[in-house]
DNA sequence: CAAATTGGTTTCGCCTCGATACTTTATGCA
DNA sequence: TGCATAAAGTATCGAGGCGAAACCAATTTG
């Protein structure tokens, strides 16, 4: 059984303060809170026969534009290996939620779409309730979350960026490019592939992920 | 190679604010940042030999009390199986960070303590980074952020309670009790335990855990 | 005191994932 | 043009995490 053993200074509020009689150290607490939730999320994702690294990888390709979603995006976009991600991709396709067809500009790649029975998947997404939960909260916290948690993956992704798992490495290298060149024209790391500009909105999505990792 | 195919409206600063000329839909962003931190924090503690979960399991064990500080305790923490703990606990064991000795008020219970070694593997907890990097952020952020994250996490919990994989029952239900009598002396979900409360400060970090889960 | 519960461990097997090797197509360099 | 190299994807293998179930010991409950 649990034990209560201590009892600690009065308290009556049950506010979110810090009133606790310890140091607030909000900066332990996030990262607390980044990791248990991060656990809660995992955990939220093995559920209609799909497992997290599926989850994402259908949500990656649900809003990757046509030339991302491919075997090799989805792999630099969840910082997995290209074998680990074909599984993924093979067990995705033999669900039948997407649709492998070879690109005929490079025949090595093959584009990957959302079968409808992947889109009616997507619909029912697990961590739509993540979703729902913080669109309950008020606009201002909401909006400060995502500048800090954007920030934290930002730093995030420096950090680790040249540490030894590439995995947001990958992510920068691959999203770096779309706001890099529209933003700044200074494209910090996309360097590599310096495609030219052009088509519309279909990669808005890789956009956004730019605004997070921008800084 | 990544294509960069569309180009939408012209924005100038790179700064937070969803000016990126789409729905800003907070929610929607929290819910794929804290997807996608997670599975950054998760492959950030593949690191000096241990695991995500051995990781957290030592986390954990540095923060509870001594009662809580249980293979039992752990499992309910981490939302895993008693028999997975057991191996998470042998594992901590045979690196030498922790040292089990069995309990003489009741014989079926282990207590667990951190040696010097886990110590000093805690301290260079990889988490910590994150830890870091909010710290360097303004505290108004960091105090929001600690807010919404924690309503989510309760959210979740509440959520997640009633669904079949009780993760977060298991961890209400080894919290609620510290708070949950302390601050509104109403326990909404410690009724089954009812410890009296005795004792002091060691279990400190419950209150903590509570002050998140507590609504 | 017997029955049922609970804490913990062990065993088994599934599944995920990285590493490696291999195939096919592109690209670069002479 | 032709050969070497790189890159996209796949297949195979093996390690390891983790849940399920069986089990043991101790405690509680009737």
């Amino acid at each position: 059984m649990t034990v209560n053993d201590g009892q600690s200074s009065s308290e009556t509020a049950k506010n979110d303060d810090p009133m606790t009689g310890e140091t607030p150290d909000h900066a332990a607490r996030v990262a607390e809170l980044i990791d248990r939730l991060g656990r809660m999320t995992r955990e939220l994702q093995y559920v209609d026969g799909l497992n997290p690294a599926q989850w994402e990888a259908l949500r990656y390709l649900n809003r990757a534009n046509r030339y991302s979603r491919t075997p090799g995006g989805v792999a630099d976009f969840l910082g997995a290996t290209k074998g680990t991600i074909s599984q993924t991709v093979s067990a995705l396709e033999s669900k039948g939620l997407i649709a492998r067809t070879p690109s005929d500009r490079d025949k090595r790649v093959c584009l990957i779409d959302l079968t409808a029975e992947g889109e009616r998947m997507i619909a029912r997404d697990p961590v739509r309730c993540i979703e729902t939960i913080v669109g309950s909260m008020d606009d201002r916290t909401a909006a400060l979350m995502v500048d800090g948690l954007g920030r934290l993956m930002a730093s995030l992704q420096i950090e680790l960026g040249s540490k030894p798992f590439g995995v947001c490495v990958a992510c920068c290298r691959h999203l770096a490019p779309e706001t890099g060149c529209k933003k700044s024209e200074a494209l910090p790391k996309c360097g590599m592939t310096g495609e030219p500009l052009k088509g519309d909105a279909p990669q808005r999505i890789c956009v956004n992920y730019l605004g997070d990792a921008a800084e």
